[in-house]
DNA sequence: CTAAGTGTACTAGAAGTGATAGTACACTTG
DNA sequence: CAAGTGTACTATCACTTCTAGTACACTTAG
């Protein structure tokens, strides 16, 4: 389910978090499943449980999973997730457009690679 | 010229280096412009020399600039440097419009931002 | 030629982050 | 009760960033 890039330069509990966002606005985790315990996961990436425990807690923090004692971490509810997702993606878009624009990248140019991808 | 974010996550070499990319690509530094000294840079910016010459060593291995023991680091051509740049935002913006597709964001809403900036 | 300014290279150390290792405790479930 | 779970804590190692200081070769202005 998880998948870990040692090459990456990117710590690993950011990878988690990612790969985790990533399966719960997309749906491929719904609402309330049960995530792999931290010491499970650890086993299976044969990392550190400290690491998954960390990635957990930064899950939680940001509202996409919720944990109970002695029970295990669950997803929450996606869809203002799913909104504040679109949000965050257009306005990176935009800002990516808009630097494009200072060195004579058009709208017409994005345009022209939404159609054929070129 | 140059101005550093202290609060800024990313090391002060990588945003030294990303703000000179930046005056170079939009053409406020123009081609064989000497850029300042490595030590009269840092006393300006009141940080260790050692980081100026990390970030220039860096614009020189991309080749944003240019560089002449006893003289100085001066800017080089910025044609090719410029399509490049431009065809990498073209490809990060395609990234972040595939991954709003796995969420419902269409290539409709896309335009939309790109005319009234929502 | 000399002095000042320049790039470059090197070592050393402090501080912060990421990851590991190990332990401990409270809670839930079977 | 036993096993599995989340959580918290300390200690340690490795790596990166940044600073500090030194040294040397080169270019230019005087």
């Amino acid at each position: 389910m998880i998948v870990l890039d040692l090459k990456d330069a990117r710590p690993l509990y950011e990878q988690i978090v990612e790969r985790f966002k990533h399966l719960i606005l997309c749906g491929v985790l719904p609402e309330d499943e049960k995530l792999p315990s931290v010491r499970n996961l650890a086993m299976e990436l044969s990392i550190n449980p400290n690491t998954i425990q960390k990635a957990y807690g930064e899950l939680e923090r940001e509202g996409f999973i919720y944990s109970v004692k002695g029970r295990g971490n669950f997803v929450s509810s996606n869809h203002n997730l799913k909104e504040t997702k679109k949000e965050e993606l257009k306005q990176q878009i935009l800002a990516l457009v808009k630097e494009g624009e200072g060195i004579g990248l058009t709208r017409e140019d994005i345009v022209t690679l939404l159609q054929n991808g070129t």
